[in-house]
DNA sequence: GTCAAACTACGATAGTTCTCGTACAATGGA
DNA sequence: TCCATTGTACGAGAACTATCGTAGTTTGAC
């Protein structure tokens, strides 16, 4: 027990030595969890799965958030009716140095390369 | 036409500009994929299909090659009866930088930390 | 207690993936 | 020419995935 659950409603996350690489590259190899994924990155805090405005139906999204937890990339925690999603940017950072970043900066690159023609 | 075919046999590759992140990362989220990608980086050099000795049959070998080549991940050429591998590494260092030995050096992570209990 | 907001659960569908086995094709040597 | 090596094509099955819609739960505010 790390922290105290915030409501009555938990739910299961890998712990850090249980991630698989794997399951990381798997979670990151979809648009959809892309997308999300560099949002909070870039936001750096934790974000409401209603913050985001995907082309996608709310069960869809819902998804997509337990494929990233459930691979261990980002920590989901309730508060209130909202659902908080957080980049578990420490655990993946000491078990795969680097990876997030170079994945981030693909990210980067690939969309202003696209953008540019 | 970047280089003459070394047999009649060609195959088809995707261009350096229309490699995509999503398509390597998930070409790079198998088991098998992963395990032939670290041994052609750390050869260094062009392989057979042949010497990898996956536990896999050889048709479902051949369908993990492709997906591969189709990502943009090797390059395949035919010598003979052999058909050779080579890691696309100047490609996707310039589409993706650091992407490349930030998923070896964390699959090496990973590998050593499984190891060691 | 009622209600709206946020999210889940479930069932369904269409598409993809990993795997195999068998049969076939191309190449290079004996 | 015949053969061994190497890899492909095709068909198939089992499993997984992304997506949706509908119906439900939990929470906080009124």
């Amino acid at each position: 027990m790390t922290a105290p659950a915030v409501s009555s409603r938990d739910l299961p996350h890998p712990r850090r030595e249980e991630i698989r690489l794997e399951a990381v590259l798997h979670a990151l190899s979809d648009r959809m969890r892309l997308r999300i994924v560099r949002e909070l990155a870039a936001d750096g805090d934790e974000l409401s799965c209603s913050h985001f405005d995907l082309p996608v139906t709310k069960s869809t999204t819902t998804h997509h958030f337990r494929v990233l937890r459930e691979a261990g990339v980002v920590r989901q925690v309730y508060r209130g009716t909202a659902k908080m999603n957080g980049l578990r940017k420490d655990d993946l950072d000491d078990l795969f140095p680097g990876l997030l970043d170079a994945v981030l900066d693909a990210a980067a690159h690939e969309s202003r390369r696209l953008r540019d023609r």
